[in-house]
DNA sequence: CTTTTACATTTGTATTAACAAATATTGTAG
DNA sequence: CTACAATATTTGTTAATACAAATGTAAAAG
């Protein structure tokens, strides 16, 4: 019945920690105007250097699964941050491409993102924080 | 250098347990009708046990903050799980206590929210849900 | 070929969240 | 007592999210 509770703490704690997050990095990334989806969808697309991703592929890769990428790369077009074109060999595909404007305003946030990091993860040593994300791993990358 | 990208793995890696947890427990309310934020509320003013709880109590307590607390509640009350009444003392202030509805809508809830803990955690032995739970706690709970 | 099925994205709609401004009540300074 | 500040909640408005249905395209079956 103990381990009851410590499921529970647990789960409350992730989320806790999820949701404080969220809250850091938001808080950057709101003088960026730039939501925290926007950002994982551009830092996704700068991971593919060039080769542009279709919707599927970003989506796959996206923290928050089943939100609206069409319209949150619509978003991102606006801002001139991206770039959609169709797929020639396959006309149901979209290729969406990181524009040179899209790169800088990573890069510019790279810094200030990596502090935000450091300053959430400051009560833990390295050793802990390697312990912290090998546990975690084990819960969102099985299954 | 290497530690840079360990913090943004491990922050990464928290932002996706706690949307992977979002979703699971998600699911198991949705059949219920009440989302996660709704739920914790529920849960909140349960572990009152009896004491009406104000807003701004609530609203602390609250995984993600700054939602609309008045809206949320809004819900609850529609669906006959809390109710609200103004203090006497301080008529500024609002006092909300969960229903006998709303506590048998939780303890139904309880056994199958433990059960989806449970798989979210299954990964994990008891040592390392301690171990996890305490690193967790150790970046929230700060500051 | 044409019909059906599967695939990839988009659109519609309703719910929820974010943030600021507004309202209502209480406390305090003069 | 009256004006001003502080507190607690509500409301308005705009944007974001979730989910289902619709659209457009390709592949497979017959």
């Amino acid at each position: 019945m103990e381990s009851l509770e410590l499921a529970k703490n647990t789960v409350v704690g992730i989320l806790k920690a999820g949701s404080k997050v969220e809250e850091h990095i938001g808080e950057v990334l709101k003088s960026f105007d730039i939501s925290l989806q926007q950002f994982n969808v551009l830092r996704i697309l700068r991971g593919r250097k060039g080769i542009p991703a279709n919707l599927q592929t970003v989506q796959k890769r996206m923290i928050h699964k089943m939100s609206n990428t069409t319209r949150l790369v619509d978003k991102l077009i606006l801002k001139k941050l991206v770039v959609r074109k169709t797929c020639k060999e396959n006309r149901r595909k979209i290729e969406i491409t990181i524009t040179d404007k899209g790169l800088d305003v990573l890069s510019n946030l790279d810094t200030k993102i990596q502090k935000t990091e450091a300053t959430i993860l400051k009560p833990l040593n390295l050793e802990e924080q390697k312990t912290l994300r090998n546990l975690i791993n084990k819960i969102t990358l099985n299954h």
